[in-house]
DNA sequence: CGGTATCCCATCAGATACTG
DNA sequence: CAGTATCTGATGGGATACCG
């Protein structure tokens, strides 16, 4: 498979990522490899923030309400480094530094907006199960 | 939904749940709920072995190679806890419990086809990235 | 068979202080 | 402005031993 094959998901693709099939170890780890990737507190949504375009570190900052500024950068930071986004440090003063989605940074946008959207419709469902739950005991 | 609808998302779906509309923070809580959920290191994985139908204690063990018992069952109670799967305990000795997805489970299969999806596709490329970036210094 | 209970360590992540 | 450095408590998760 190559880079440049469409995103389609087909039945034996799934079967071959998703541990059903003749080796269930591949799909186990090409899971948890971007899981490893982006399933941290932030990076899905520092990925889902840099969608509409460039942004500099105060900027997403303020666009994150609670992340700190470790954090922010360590996840630019690792993130910069898997390829998903670029970094610019422009050379003035005071500094300006720029964040932005590559190209492989946004085939993942799917993902997180696949993500999003699946927990805006289901999250009161998830809630409700909790609640009996915790109930029954 | 079906398993082979495609993964369907619309702009304001998406706008609302993703950082950069009207309300920054609706987005974010929804993005972290989720992950909160299934962020971790197994669950999206049994998800997935769970896809094709009930399996008892010890077959998720061994569809899962490197899971603890201790993971499993703590991952197991978890998402029984927030509704995705079903356990039942079948009255007999030895006892047989078996778990399943259930309805809302299954909503998150898609998702488990996309992150699997793209991580065939990608994982070369961010390899690639790393190596280079790591190069650089 | 299908779990619990306990121990232990590595990593995560917030707070705070400092810097080019 | 955009970080780095350090400290600290919280959480994750493996190993092992035991149990109904």
């Amino acid at each position: 498979m190559t880079l440049n094959d469409p995103i389609e998901v087909t039945q034996t693709a799934y079967e071959n990522s998703c541990g059903r099939a003749s080796d269930p170890e591949v799909g186990g780890r090409a899971i948890r490899e971007v899981l490893d990737r982006v399933g941290d507190k932030w990076s899905l949504l520092l990925i889902a923030t840099l969608r509409g375009g460039r942004l500099r570190f105060s900027e997403l900052q303020r666009h994150i309400p609670g992340i700190s500024q470790r954090m922010l950068t360590r996840t630019l930071r690792q993130l910069e480094r898997d390829g998903l986004i670029n970094r610019t440090v422009h050379a003035e003063v005071p500094p300006r530094v720029e964040y932005e989605l590559t190209q492989l940074g946004g085939t993942f946008i799917a993902i997180a907006e696949a993500v999003g959207q699946w927990a805006i419709e289901n999250h009161a469902a998830v809630e409700a199960a909790r609640a009996a739950y915790d109930e029954r005991g």
